[in-house]
DNA sequence: CATACAATGATGTTATATCACGTAAAGCCA
DNA sequence: TGGCTTTACGTGATATAACATCATTGTATG
């Protein structure tokens, strides 16, 4: 396999701002100027775009006209696709990462547990967004299956933007009910099937609370036009 | 959504080099060389090297060292986990098509099921690749969720040298136990279930393919080292 | 004859300048 | 003041040329 990593600041640039990305830094509708990235960090055109395009054909960003990039809006149908989706394969790459797992990862997942709560606690979405992927992608790195680990970064780079806003919009509260600790605790006990069940939880609470965002959408939008 | 079309030189080359790559052109290991695609096709490095970045970025290509790109060559630990990754998405994402999959659609499939058989008649591999890939795909993009499909797409991209050069190395008459007919027969009863699991045991089919390729490295490797 | 070293060529990357296009604001006329 | 035209600016896309790196090869030297 060839798994060379360049390093080139093309792909620095872009690295960074995937982990922007994942750790909800954008929201939204959100606008990218190639030109005013470049100046912002000092480079030339070119490299920026090359980490633009890229993004753009993980679905991280978008374009809105022949010349006009921004932060995707996820649709609510597109959403519970890849809600969907990530049911699919997040789950199974846990139970392949299960056998990898030591004592010292699971210290590590309780401490990015741990770092969610009070990042719930503290009303901090930008701390949960940034614990939560570090949790989540902790356990599926060590599934060493780096084609299953690729399509979850790309669900992840186009839901984060959109689950950070429809989080921020209905509270950090509705965020609260995670299955984290069900998860470190089947691990603890070396529980493979409880593991990937709590994790499987935790993704359709999530779906569940896309259901009821767009529910209380729909519910708005009857009432103010009766 | 901003699901805007681009229509630059770079996005047609990129999308000619997607075809190829799916319908089989390319093989694992073969080298591509950005100043060669730029002069072959009559354009500067800038717009192939954007295409060719975003191959990359989409697993279709890879970089061997800093300044080598060539096709990759999945190991078989990585094919099985494409084809686990299709197994969980494609069949569901035929769920959804069923329904929008109209008489018109379903005499289009059949026509790409002959077309699948002559290409194994004649022993075509080019041929087989590209009306097998045809026969999928007018499924997939009939369920109207492109984050389902996007994944799909990432996947075939992957998978396609490596599975016509297996198919190449062990005779396309392995390959002749498509589950095709199943498929459009239980389209033509209207038998959803039965459509999706057509399209489930073909994919597994392809599965049994790789392991049993697999296995008989392994035989003659074992063969060979006594 | 073998080895060390330098010149050459090929690679992907990047900077600069220009192109083509579209928007929006300013200007102009009725 | 309203509506149209024109101009200016900003956008991404691209061509050209220069840069950095590395493999190869030819040559010189021991």
């Amino acid at each position: 396999m060839g798994d060379y990593q360049p390093d080139t600041v093309a792909d620095v640039l872009h690295a960074n701002l995937r982990t922007q990305i994942w750790e909800g830094d954008f929201l939204p509708g959100d606008r990218v100027s190639i030109r005013a990235l470049a100046q912002s960090s000092g480079l030339s055109v070119i490299p920026v775009r090359d980490a633009v395009r890229r993004l753009v054909a993980e679905g991280a960003l978008c374009f809105i006209d022949s010349r006009t990039i921004e932060v995707p809006k996820l649709s609510y149908a597109n959403h519970r696709d890849v809600l969907f989706a990530r049911l699919q394969l997040e789950p199974e790459t846990a139970r392949r990462a299960f056998a990898n797992l030591t004592q010292s990862d699971l210290n590590t997942l309780i401490d990015h547990d741990m770092a969610v709560n009070t990042a719930i606690g503290s009303n901090d979405l930008s701390r949960y967004m940034q614990a939560n992927f570090n949790f989540h992608f902790h356990i599926y790195r060590k599934a060493e299956t780096p084609v299953l680990l690729r399509l979850i970064e790309i669900l992840w780079l186009q839901s984060g933007p959109s689950m950070r806003f429809i989080a921020g919009q209905y509270g950090a509260q509705t965020v609260v009910a995670d299955y984290h600790k069900e998860t470190t605790d089947a691990l603890a006990r070396r529980d493979c099937d409880g593991f990937v069940h709590a994790l499987r939880a935790d993704i359709a609470q999530g779906m569940d609370f896309i259901l009821r965002a767009e529910q209380m959408e729909a519910d708005t939008a009857r009432i103010a036009t009766p």
